[in-house]
DNA sequence: TACGGGCGGGG
DNA sequence: GTGTACGCCCGTA
């Protein structure tokens, strides 16, 4: 026996010779590429027996078990074992039932569950692989060690069979190379349609490598193009690529839903083998589930993780691929180039270089994605130890799910069952109480102190000990949570399993950001952010878990006692500032904002330090810091202040915006912008009067014709077909005669249009840009009555201006300038 | 205000 | 593959 380390990569298993084979690709510690099997992993699953069941009978027929698949498969229960294990926190023993083969643990399982002593079966639904990685305590991309021999290959890469097989050390893969894909497509009208338009172009983009695949020959070509005759020769040639430049990760920017589908269907229709996998298999696609396989590489669709992970920490509100670059390479795709009319221009042979450049630029744009956002990817897989192509495509609530899955055998927990139709339907019905937001006044307030919970549903969940398997316990019914309808508690003598999960979460999170003060270098620093953020990303996902109807370990008793908790905290602290002679202006959650009076900052920070000497250990209110002014707005026809919308300045002099149109699409540009500048002039100058004087003068401009056509623009997206819609608003109206006039316009097209002058309906009036007529312009009567003020009133009104002080030149007296 | 339906993103 | 997304926004009752 040898003994060999690896990284693994990508894992699957096939059937060889009525065994179920485990297949784990990766890089060894030398960089070459390895798949090493293991044939010594049997499927299983767990039953509970009846209370009054005799064991022995109920072994006997469980032992003996064989029957016949649909499919004529024979499945056999291959041995029995009792064991002991916990079923949220209650001890249990069951009986492990091993399987002749995954693939027939489904039927085996309701055969089984008939059985007239068996009462229930459990984790008789976990993917074969993931079984394996768990019981195995193996980890992808990590360093993993394991004793066998090298054996005859039948695969693209050697095969190392196994004997055993465990993690050395934490040790990433340090460099994986990753090839950037994606193609270009016949399309002369917005439609996509796969059968009927052909590939044009396909580029790849590696470390050192890039090229340009495409069946149209021209002059003074780039020199990384390479031409062929027709699409299927640049199919094959892509399939060889993949071959020759042997990836341990393909990504690509909406791959799964585009690129990989478009490929397979051409590839279909031309009967072009697709054997790209490792083992030979033909590349898989589902755009159902929007996943791709390619057995022995890891399949990387970089959108899904900037849509599900990184989309909330980006200022543009969109995740194309342009706007996403641009915003975390500095780097967008390549200018000058409309894709839109890359149709025309093939079938008359114009610009097609531009196209292969703006081809090359985007999977260049999508690797780089790809390898800075890798290194928070690789530490989500490490912490929950599936390969990347998996975490890639699950949410929050599946990356929690199973990690628990992972700590559960730890805690010799047994996973719950997931809920069934019936009972997700019961979950989703029930409803509890959120969190605290208090009702500010409106007013412009100067120097605001802001305190927040630092991570305040973890630490609570922790320091509380709260989960389904601490509550009710029977020892602790003093230990009373604040929840106001209902007696619950949790215990406070043994530790919960999911309690103990996120204090070690918290707390490792704590150590790394220690650490990654005294980091040597930048790389090392980027390394250890990525891995709190991502420790960060997990702990807060618990309280949504517990909620989340569809959850294994669902419990809509820790999640209500959560935000009861969160409510009693904050409420706490509202009422200690307020005794401590602060005005409390707003909370929300898990901040505090308050004014000093009489106080000083180095009051604020005595206050905080008070705060934290009665909370638990894990438990802290940080001070944010000071804003030097913030606006409150009253809520539509209230008198009391509108929650969750208000604008601050920041000490270093920016303007953070929370819940004002200013920040949403559906509004003109030249009514975002007025409302942002009045927000700016009285945050930054305290002055109103500034305010209106600026407001009149756009209001001129807009009577001038002076403010831009394209300020006006309006954009709503088309949510049906336009014969779908009973009211005719304004862009259906555009939208339908956008089709009359010859446009592909259907459902998901963005409208975009200008309200004109005129007589009649508004609707009547709202034009798409196309069809101005020369020299007509907007309404600038419609863009001051129904766009500039109401954008702006509530923001005024709080100084005493109404919308007539806005449009008439009367002048008020008494008003503007004051802060409270 | 609650609820159901459909989109996103790709050429 | 021992599997079937999800969270948000819009329009309508």
């Amino acid at each position: 026996m040898v003994a060999i380390e690896f990284y693994p990569t990508e894992i699957n298993y096939r059937i060889i010779g009525r065994k179920a084979v485990i297949h784990i690709y990766g890089r060894t510690a030398n960089n070459e590429r390895v798949c090493v099997i293991d044939e010594n992993f049997q499927p299983y699953f767990y039953a509970e027996l009846k209370a009054d069941a005799d064991a022995e009978t109920a072994v006997r027929k469980i032992s003996g078990f064989e029957i016949e698949t649909r499919t004529g498969e024979k499945a056999f229960v291959a041995g029995t074992e009792f064991v002991d294990r916990k079923i949220t926190g209650k001890p249990v023993s069951l009986l492990k039932v091993f399987a002749n083969l995954p693939n027939l643990v489904p039927a085996l399982r309701e055969a089984v569950k008939e059985i007239r002593e068996v009462q229930n079966v459990y984790e008789a639904d976990i993917p074969f692989v993931r079984r394996y990685l768990i019981d195995k305590g193996v980890f992808p991309m990590t360093r993993t060690s394991c004793e066998g021999e090298f054996a005859a290959s039948h695969l693209k890469v050697p095969v190392f069979k196994a004997e055993s097989i465990k993690q050395v050390s934490e040790e990433s893969l340090a460099n994986p190379k990753i090839l950037a894909i994606d193609i270009e497509t016949y399309n002369p009208t917005l439609k996509i349609d796969m059968e009927k338009n052909p590939i044009l172009m396909i580029s790849f983009y590696s470390r050192g490598f890039k090229r340009v695949l495409t069946w149209k020959r021209f002059e003074n070509p780039e020199d990384y193009i390479e031409f062929f005759d027709n699409e299927s020769e640049i199919l094959e040639r892509a399939f060889k690529i993949i071959d020759e430049t042997q990836p341990d990760i393909i990504t690509g920017y909406f791959s799964d839903s585009f690129d990989w589908p478009y490929i397979r269907t051409r590839a279909e229709m031309h009967k072009i083998k697709m054997d790209v996998g490792l083992d030979h298999s033909a590349l898989k696609t589902s755009l159902k589930t929007e996943e791709t396989e390619i057995a022995g590489i890891s399949n990387l669709d970089i959108y899904k993780f900037v849509k599900r992970v990184v989309s909330r920490k980006l200022k543009t509100e969109s995740n194309k691929l342009n706007d996403v670059a641009r915003e975390i390479l500095g780097e967008g795709k390549s200018e000058g180039v409309d894709v839109a009319n890359l149709a025309s221009d093939w079938d008359r042979n114009r610009n097609l270089n531009s196209y292969c450049v703006y081809n090359l630029q985007d999977a260049k744009i999508t690797y780089e994605l790809a390898e800075t956002l890798l290194p928070n990817i690789i530490e989500l897989v490490k912490t929950i130890g599936l390969p990347v192509s998996d975490i890639i495509s699950m949410g929050f609530s599946q990356l929690v799910e199973w990690y628990l899955m992972r700590k559960a055998p730890e805690f010799e927990e047994i996973a719950p069952n997931k809920p069934g139709h019936g009972e997700m339907r019961t979950r989703l019905s029930q409803t509890y109480e959120g969190a605290f937001v208090y009702e500010p006044t409106p007013g412009l307030y100067k120097d605001i102190a802001v305190f927040d919970f630092r991570s305040l549903y973890p630490s609570i969940i922790a320091s509380h000990n709260i989960s389904p398997m601490t509550f009710k316990c029977e020892c602790c019914e003093d230990n009373i949570a604040p929840v106001e309808k209902a007696k619950y508690w949790f215990c406070k003598k043994k530790k919960g399993f999911i309690p103990k999960i996120i204090e070690d979460l918290i707390k490792r999170r704590m150590r790394v950001k220690e650490i990654m003060k005294g980091a040597k270098d930048e790389k090392t620093r980027k390394l250890l952010d990525a891995r709190q953020e991502s420790l960060k990303v997990m702990s807060n996902s618990f309280y949504g878990y517990l909620g989340f109807s569809a959850a294994r370990w669902y419990s809509i008793e820790s999640a209500l006692s959560i935000t009861a908790y969160a409510r009693h905290y904050i409420k706490d602290v509202i009422e200690k500032a307020e005794k401590q002679g602060f005005k409390v202006i707003y909370s929300d959650t898990d901040s505090v904002f308050l004014t000093l009076d009489s106080r000083t900052e180095k009051d604020a920070l005595k206050f905080r330090d008070a705060i934290n000497m009665e909370l638990p250990e894990l438990m802290e209110l940080d001070y944010e810091g000071m804003y030097p002014a913030g606006l409150f707005v009253a809520a539509k026809a209230k008198e009391y202040g509108a929650k969750k919308k208000y604008a601050l300045l920041t000490p270093q002099g920016f303007i953070k915006i929370k819940g004002f149109e200013a920040v949403r699409r559906n509004w003109s540009i030249i009514a975002k912008e007025t409302q942002k500048n009045v927000l700016k002039i009285i945050l930054e100058k305290g002055d109103a009067k500034k305010a209106v004087a600026y407001v009149k003068k756009i209001i001129a401009e807009l009577k001038n014709g002076e403010i831009p056509l394209e300020k006006a623009i309006i954009k709503t997206q088309l949510q049906k077909a336009v014969d779908d819609y009973a009211n005719i608003g304004p862009h259906v109206a555009v939208a339908k005669r956008m089709i009359e006039s010859g446009m592909d316009v259907s459902a998901g097209t963005m409208i975009r249009w200008i309200v004109v002058s005129g007589t009649g309906k508004i609707r009547d009036r709202s034009k798409h840009l196309e069809a101005l007529r020369p020299n007509e312009s907007y309404d600038a009567a419609y863009y001051i009555e129904n766009q500039v003020v109401p954008a702006v009133e509530s923001i005024l009104s709080v100084f005493g201006y109404s919308a007539d002080d806005l449009v008439s030149d009367r002048k008020q007296s008494n008003l503007g300038g004051f802060m409270k």
